[in-house]
DNA sequence: CGGACAAGCTGA
DNA sequence: CAGCTTGTCCGG
């Protein structure tokens, strides 16, 4: 036998002589760790507590990560404050670190996320009721459930209550929406049949002591929620379900890898679910129920070459207001909402004599015009004249909302309001008819019809999530028509014929998918490979240079890339290293 | 992040 | 060379 070391021959012993954690502290900037020892008043700090340390002469909160030897180290270690409050769960802290490095941005940022809104000093555990029933009331989704989750398409116009069921039965649920709206309402509805609910982020500390639904936007992917059995994301089609801040992480995501880590269903839900959502499921595990009546509303695509549209110019070209859509706007009884995702009055006009599009002349970029001709990027004005020829005439090549009004009032013969995301106060009582960028739909309450003034602009917008989006569109638009006797909703295009436009006026979200699949696929696009905007400096220019095999770089403008790469821990790693040098990582952006 | 400290620039 | 700015490093 060798010689028995002395601090560690009682087991009791060695613990108190010297116990100590790693933290991570709560300061931007810094996203190291950091070890302190524990003083035995303290007793047995759990990994996520947030404790007070002193760093650097300043004293911080911090996250406890681990617990560590802390003479194996060997440094002369400072001693934890104070113990403030309870924190994110073991498990979530682990999710965080997953999260921190799967969407390369600071740990505390999710630490943050995940940490009580205020300090909770102690917690009582409170048991799971055990429900009656093991069975809900659809036989596909639970059978979904038993196999470990999967993606339900639920169409939009109905209520999602069933769906909710296949997981409630499992035992204490997490549900995750896209806005805190749904949220209370879920949370309201689920009180009212009895059971108990927790309400995030606001009621963290009861989530914590254990309750039968924990429920909130985004952030409630990160809820505390012992002994969780299942977990339930709703519109996981929303963009909403994403943060835009570093790290980028999306809900969906979270909660898959969550519900891996914890071996518990996840059920993602939504009448247009994503590419992302439908790989990660595989075939197998989507499940489509039986189409019905009040599924979707009527959708008509119509062709502005057949267009009543007036023209203040004799330049050919196509008109705004389709027939289809005319029909409507005469009709006062009709609540009608027009979208057109493009601000201002026109966003590109040309000389209507010589076709010279309007540039500024100290920036290059095509102006707006309005009063004056305005620059949108350096703010330049100049007055509307033709830089090439001299004209006063400008001819407008894309409309913004404010000129759409005006063709719009003078098609409906009636008054029509603009709103836009800077609009308040939308009132939505009497029949009248709307114009705005799509927060126009998140405005109103309710309406009869709703048009997309130009629908390929949603379509075929240059990033690569644009088909997706162009569904989502069609979900909120369906869901403002509930209320409605004869709902419809008009998809203005270029040309009806084009089978992806086509697409859209039978909503059948998994024939889509197929197509948009093989897409992503054959151009390298997430979910088949990782992807990644990244913000930096000539340091990082020197991190790219030296980017391993594997690794894809375009550069994208002054100080901004594009990043793609195959392997995901391969990517993972190199977009620590671009952290390293100050880079701002966004993983799988929504926009870039 | 924010303090410490080193390296560069300026003015008499 | 004091007095100031700018940059880089580091924290347990």
């Amino acid at each position: 036998m060798g010689t028995v070391e002395p601090s560690r021959c009682a087991e009791g012993s060695a613990q108190t002589l010297t116990s100590a954690v790693r933290v991570v502290p709560d300061v931007s900037g810094i996203d190291k760790t950091f070890d302190y020892v524990v003083p035995e008043r303290f007793g047995d700090v759990a990994v996520g507590s947030i404790v007070r340390v002193e760093l650097n002469g300043r004293r911080v909160d911090a996250w406890v990560l681990e617990h560590v030897d802390a003479e194996a180290n060997g440094y002369d270690l400072k001693a934890v404050i104070d113990l403030l409050s309870a924190g994110p769960a073991p498990e979530v802290v682990g999710l965080a670190q997953w999260c921190s490095r799967r969407f390369a941005g600071p740990l505390r940022a999710v630490l943050s996320i995940a940490s009580p809104p205020k300090r909770v000093k102690s917690l009582r555990p409170t048991p799971s009721a055990v429900r009656a029933s093991a069975r809900g009331t659809l036989a596909n989704v639970d059978e979904l459930v038993e196999r470990g989750g999967g993606v339900v398409v639920w169409p939009a116009g109905r209520a999602v209550r069933p769906v909710l069921e296949s997981a409630l039965v499992r035992g204490r649920t997490l549900v995750v929406c896209p806005g805190i709206a749904q949220a209370r309402t879920i949370a309201g509805a689920l009180r009212r049949e009895g059971l108990s609910v927790a309400l995030m982020p606001d009621d963290w500390q009861r989530a914590a002591e254990g309750v039968d639904v924990v429920v909130g936007a985004r952030s409630a992917v990160w809820a505390p929620c012992p002994g969780v059995a299942a977990i339930v994301v709703l519109d996981e089609h929303d963009e909403r379900l994403q943060d835009e801040r570093s790290p980028t992480w999306h809900a969906r995501d979270v909660a898959i890898e969550r519900a891996r880590l914890g071996g518990i269903p996840c059920l993602v839900v939504s009448p247009v679910p994503t590419i992302a959502a439908i790989h990660w499921a595989g075939e197998s595990r989507v499940v489509v129920p039986e189409p019905a009546a009040g599924d979707w509303p009527r959708i008509v695509v119509a062709d502005p070459f057949t267009s009543l549209g007036a023209s203040d110019d004799d330049a050919p070209r196509r008109g705004l207001v389709t027939s289809e859509l005319v029909a409507h706007l005469r009709d006062t009884s009709k609540v009608v909402a027009c979208v057109l995702n493009v601000k201002g009055r026109a966003r590109l006009v040309a000389c209507k004599s010589c076709r010279e599009i309007a540039r500024c002349e100290k920036c290059e970029a095509a102006m707006h015009l309005g009063d004056m001709l305005d620059c949108p990027s350096c703010g330049h004005s100049r007055p509307v004249v033709c830089a090439r020829c001299g004209a006063g005439a400008m001819s407008i090549i894309r409309r913004g909302v404010s000129r759409a009004r005006e063709e719009l009032e003078a098609a409906a013969g009636r008054s029509v309001t603009e709103v836009t995301a800077e609009t308040t106060g939308v009132g939505n009582t009497a029949s009248a008819v709307y114009v705005g960028t799509e927060a126009l739909l998140h405005r109103l309450d309710s309406a009869d019809v709703v048009a997309f003034l130009d629908f390929d602009n949603e379509v075929f917008a240059p990033t690569y999530r644009a088909g997706e989006h162009a569904w989502t569109l069609l979900v909120l638009a369906s869901r403002l028509l509930r209320g409605s006797r004869q709902p419809e909703i008009i998809l203005q295009v270029n040309d009806a014929t084009d089978p992806i436009v086509s697409r859209f006026a039978s909503p059948n979200p998994t024939a889509v998918v197929e197509a948009e699949m093989g897409t992503r696929r054959a151009l390298g696009l997430p979910p088949f490979v990782s992807f990644a905007r990244v913000d930096g400096d000539e340091s990082t220019r020197a991190v790219f240079d030296a980017a391993p095999l594997g690794i894809d770089v375009a550069a994208v403008g002054q100080g901004r890339w594009l990043v793609r790469g195959a392997d995901p821990s391969l990517f993972a790693d190199f977009c620590a290293e671009l952290r390293r040098v100050q880079a701002r990582v966004y993983v799988d952006p929504h926009r870039y």
